[in-house]
DNA sequence: CACAAAGTTCAACATCTGTTGAATTTGACG
DNA sequence: CGTCAAATTCAACAGATGTTGAACTTTGTG
């Protein structure tokens, strides 16, 4: 029985050393191939016969390495999320660091917070923008609600912490609800519809990245400032 | 043929004056089972089957009134907005009025723009709460871009307008950013995935869509003010 | 080389998918 | 009543779905 439940998330040839010679990206361009297709149809809407197609891999592949669709789907999910959670939380931090006994300030903290996703969507990796709008459908979705919280529950926690610090007579209320609509607008702009881009008649591009996030860290920052007086 | 293609918008029995006995409602089962489970799973989460099933009503059903499932989609999606659309695009048109040769409030904008959402959200009617956390999917989704622009691409024309009028200085780029932040705000709390509830350890109720709006108001009244000035 | 384990392929499974054409029922009207 | 069309049911279609067990191939090790 190869594929127990109990080790589906490992690397199946986790002993080897040296890579072989033809097939060891085959669980890598699964990984891929599924964050592609999910990521535009959502987990329903992506069979399994088409992420091995668009792998050039066998349709039995996918539950050999990762058990089920579900599971390659959460593999999905989970790979990115490390690497992004890493960035924003050490950047939170540094700010904090910087700031000594002073308060740091919001839109430095919005910035480490925003920027790591920032450079995901303006990468030049398509990989990053199919991730950037995974999360934004997995995000707008109740049934997909605890793998938000699974991944994303203590950077937020540290994100709302240092904001406390930032602006310590604020009411938690109003922390949380500002924070609320920061995390719509960014979801709405990892999503990447192109919608605006079509209201504006090109005036503004959802694929100019680093303007986007320009503004959302400006009109945010302004939020949480006002909104600390309530 | 009873169901042509070209007719399948239409209700069967438009001619008829009275209403049958029993199974005139059959139209509208469909309509309420298919928004509940749509909004929760999505286009292709859900099954023409367990469509029929919940309205207690045969397979073949919902092709016959709709042509397709994705006829059945656009239809719910349909219903609704245009009753939301009136309301809304009539609340603006009143703001503008109210004001005159002056300039109406940005609050008062928003709010016009805004309210009938809550009602919406805040409705004791199931089905409106099902379908905000539908519109929420949707326009998440880039597959499904061109259905937000049949729909509401009007409506938003108009509230820009109107703010336009309020913030006469204000540049084109910095309102459709706001905007676009405003929808990514507005959208999220119509997905009602209940994570802020979670986040806020109880601070924040997603199901008290007055406070919500409140505070959604308020924040980007401010919002676009300020961006009026860069 | 032989051996075992990991990796991969293949064919099939049981079930479900959206859709449809024919048959049946229903309701209104002359 | 009989007639006709709309409404509804029924059974089935052709194909797709996720998953799996058995067979086959590759790889590393003794």
């Amino acid at each position: 029985m190869p594929h127990a439940d109990s080790s589906f998330q490992k690397t199946p040839a986790a002993r080897k050393v040296a890579a072989p010679k033809e097939s060891p990206q085959r669980r890598r361009r699964l990984l891929d191939a599924a964050e592609e297709l999910f990521s535009s149809r959502g987990f329903y809407g992506v069979t399994v016969r088409q992420v091995a197609e668009m792998a050039e891999v066998d349709v039995a592949l996918p539950n050999y390495y990762f058990g089920s669709k579900r599971g390659l789907f959460d593999a999905v999910f989970h790979r990115r999320a490390e690497v992004l959670n890493e960035a924003r939380g050490a950047g939170i931090d540094a700010v904090i660091a910087a700031a000594g006994d002073g308060r740091p300030s919001v839109e430095d903290i919005l910035h480490a917070f925003i920027q790591p996703v920032l450079e995901a969507q303006a990468s030049s990796d398509p990989g990053w923008r199919n991730y950037c709008r995974l999360v934004a459908q997995v995000n707008s979705s109740a049934v997909f609600a605890e793998m938000m919280s699974t991944h994303f529950d203590e950077l937020i926690a540290k994100l709302i912490s240092a904001l406390r610090i930032a602006l310590p007579h604020a009411k938690e209320r109003e922390l949380y609800w500002a924070y609320h609509f920061l995390t719509g607008a960014l979801t709405l702009t990892m999503a990447d519809t192109g919608r605006i881009d079509h209201l504006s008649h090109g005036l503004c591009h959802s694929a100019d990245a680093h303007d986007a996030y320009r503004h959302l860290v400006t009109f945010f920052a302004r939020g949480f400032t006002a909104a600390a007086n309530d």
